[in-house]
DNA sequence: CGACGTCATGGTAGCGCTACCATTTTATGC
DNA sequence: GCATAAAATGGTAGCGCTACCATGACGTCG
C-alpha cells in the first residue's frame, strides 16, 4: 500500500500541480519557465495562467539537484564594513538584481586560510559563477578556483595571470601616480602611512617607493605601517608616529581615505597647516575627500563599476560567449585637491 | 538494460561512495554527520576516514531538498554600503561563521516592494531563519514572514508587536536624548538634518520634536530634510539650506554621522566656530567622530552586536528553546565630546 | 507520395540526500 | 534466564525538478 508521505514542503504548489492544471506534462511547464521559446504560445500562455493562480514558485534546491547547476553567485570579499568592498559589492547586487541569480556572499577576513574554506563550502554548491577579490590566492584556492567548473572573476586588481578573468585596476601604478603628484606639487620628505597592509596596500607601497626612488627622494624612515586594521583614529595616531619619528615630514600618502581622513584632523589639532606645511593624498576617493576641509587630494577608484563589470563578464561567460579580453583594467584618476595645492 | 547516467555531478564523492568506503549504510554515514551521538564510537571513526580520504562534502541543495530545510539564513537590509547595515551584517557574518549555515543576503534598496519581491524568492529555499531589517514591513510582506515556517528576527528598532523576534534599540528615544543634550547644553535655535527620511529617521526626527517641544522650543522651520540619500557632501548642502533659512541657528542635531560630519566641514570652511557657535550631534557614532577635530557629540548604537544577538536568537529558536524575552533592546549611549562642550 | 528531417510534447529515470519505518543487536529488569 | 525496552543500523521511497530519449504531428523535397 503506497501511501503519500505528508506533503513535507508544507505545502506550496509543485510543478506537477501546475502542469495538472494546465493539463500538459510537467517537462512542458519545466520548459516554459526556463526556455519560453520552445513551447508553443498557447501552451505557454495556459502554464502561465496555472502558475499565476497556484502561486507557483520553483524550488531553486530541487532545480540545482536536478540540473547539476545552482542559480548562484559566489562572492568572496576580505571585508563587508570596508567601504571599498561593499561598493563592490553593491555593484554586484544590482547587476544581478533582475536575474535569476542570487549571491551566496562570503567573508574572508583577510585569510588565505578562510578563503580555501569558504571556497570548499562554495563548491558543493556548484555555484554558476565566482566573483574573488584579489589576485594572491593561495595554491589551494587556486586549484579548488581552476576546478570549479564555472566562470572565475578576479576583482579588485589586475595581473599577469588570471584564473579565469579579471576586472581592476593597478594598485602599484596607482601609489606611485599620487606619489608623484606630491612630487610635483613640490613636496620631498613624502611618508608613507599604511595600516592592514593587505596585497593592494603592499603594491600602493611598492609604488610610492618606486616613484621616491626615482626621485631620489626615498628613506625607508618615511613609511609607516601597521598590519591593524584601518580605521580614521588609526590615521590619526600614525601621522603622530611618522612625525615623531621624521619631524622634517612635508608631505604623506596615505593607504586610503580613512587614514587620510585621519590625518587632516590631526593636522588641525596640532595646528599644521595643511596643504602649506604637510601636503595629503589619500585613496579611493570616498565622497569625504571633496567635501573635507581642506578638500583631499585622492586617487579616484572604480569600485562600484568593478562590481558591475564583473558580473557582466560572469554572465557573459555563462552565455557561452566569454570575452576576448580577459584582464578588463578599469584604471583610476588623481583627482586633485587643495590637500596638495600647494 | 540499465545504463548509469553519465554522473552529472562531475565526479564528487557521494554519500554512497563513503558508505561503501566504510561499510556500512547511506543513511548511517548521514546520521554520522548530523547526530554523531546517535552512531557508535567504532563507526564515526571509521566514517570519518572515508569521508576524509575521499574528500567529501555533503551536497547541501540535496540536503535541503530531502530534509525540506535548507542550511540558509535569509538576511534582508536596506543597503549595503551603509555603514550602520555592513556592521549589522558584518556581526550576522561573524556569529554563523563556524555554523553549518549560509547567509543569503538580499538588499531592498529601502523598498517595501523589492523587500516583497526578495522575500517571495526566499521562500522556497525554505531558509532556516529570516532577520530582516526594520519593523514597518508592508502586510503583505508581514503575512509572508508569519507564514515562512521558521524563526523571524526584525533588527534595528524594537517595537511593540513583533512577527517573532526583534533586537534593536528605540530611534526615537535616541532622536530625544540626542536633542535634549543640546537643549542642557544651552543651545535653543536647534535644527534637524536628516537625509534619506526612512522610518528610523523619521522616529529620530520625532523623538527630536517631542524634546524640542516639551522645551519649548520647536518650530518646524528648523526642520531640514530630504528624501536623497544620505552622504557627507549632503550634509553640507542641507546644513547651508538650513542657515539660509534660518541663520539664527545655533544647533544641529544630524540624523547621522555623515551628516554631522558635512556639517563640521562647512563650520569650518565657513569659520563657524564648533562648539561656541553652533552645537552639532551625530547619531550611530562612528569611529571617526572621536577623532574630529572638534571631536563630535554622537549617540553610539550597538549595531555588531544587533547582528550577533539577532543570530544568536534565531539560532536558540531553531534548537527549539525560543528565548522568552522575544523584544531585546540593546539601547544606546550619548557620547558627549568637544563639539557640544560649550 | 513516401522518406526524412524538424518541431512540440511527454514519459522515465534519476540528481544526492534524508524521513520513515523495519530490523537487528544490545542492555535492562525481575 | 527470558521478556521487554532501548539503541544501533539499514532499506525503501521519495523531496521537486530536469536530462535524456521517445513519440507523434507536421512540413519539405526529390
Amino acid at each position: 500500500m503506497i501511501k503519500p508521505r505528508s506533503r513535507r514542503g508544507g505545502g506550496r504548489p509543485t510543478i506537477a500541480d501546475v502542469a495538472r492544471r494546465a493539463g500538459v506534462g510537467a517537462i512542458t511547464v519545466s520548459r516554459a519557465l526556463r526556455e519560453p521559446g520552445r513551447v508553443s504560445e498557447d501552451l505557454r500562455r495556459q502554464i502561465q495562467a496555472a502558475v499565476d493562480e497556484l502561486g507557483y514558485v520553483p524550488d531553486p534546491n530541487a532545480r540545482a539537484l536536478a540540473s547539476a547547476r545552482a542559480e548562484v553567485f559566489g562572492v568572496l570579499v576580505p571585508s563587508l564594513t570596508n567601504n571599498v568592498f561593499a561598493e563592490v559589492v553593491r555593484g554586484i547586487y544590482d547587476s544581478l538584481s533582475d536575474s535569476p541569480f542570487r549571491i551566496q556572499l562570503g567573508n574572508t577576513h583577510y585569510s588565505g586560510l578562510e578563503e580555501e574554506r569558504l571556497l570548499q563550502v562554495f563548491g558543493p554548491q556548484r555555484p554558476a559563477a565566482l566573483i574573488v577579490a584579489g589576485i594572491d590566492q593561495t595554491p589551494t584556492s587556486r586549484k579548488l578556483l581552476e576546478t570549479a567548473g564555472c566562470p572565475v572573476v578576479q576583482v579588485m586588481e589586475t595581473g599577469p595571470d588570471p584564473v579565469d578573468m579579471m576586472v581592476g585596476f593597478s594598485h602599484l601604478d596607482g601609489g606611485r601616480r599620487a606619489t608623484e603628484h606630491l612630487i610635483e606639487a613640490g613636496y620631498r620628505r613624502i611618508g608613507f602611512i599604511g595600516a592592514r597592509m593587505d596585497p593592494r596596500s603592499q603594491r600602493r607601497l611598492a609604488g610610492y617607493r618606486a616613484a621616491m626612488e626615482q626621485a631620489g627622494l626615498f628613506d625607508p624612515r618615511l613609511i609607516t605601517t601597521t598590519p591593524v586594521p584601518s580605521s580614521v583614529t588609526l590615521g590619526r595616531e600614525l601621522f603622530r608616529d611618522a612625525l615623531a619619528k621624521m619631524p622634517t615630514l612635508d608631505g604623506v600618502f596615505c593607504n586610503n581615505d580613512d587614514i587620510a581622513v585621519g590625518v587632516l584632523f590631526e593636522c588641525h589639532r596640532a595646528a599644521i597647516a595643511v596643504p602649506k606645511t604637510i601636503g595629503i593624498v589619500g585613496f579611493n576617493d570616498f565622497d569625504m575627500m571633496q567635501v573635507a576641509f581642506p578638500s583631499i587630494t585622492s586617487i579616484r577608484t572604480y569600485r562600484y563599476e568593478i562590481g558591475r563589470r564583473s558580473v557582466a563578464m560572469a554572465l557573459a561567460a555563462i552565455a557561452g560567449n566569454r570575452p576576448q579580453e580577459r584582464v578588463v583594467d578599469l584604471g583610476f584618476e588623481l583627482m586633485r585637491r587643495e590637500s596638495t595645492a600647494r
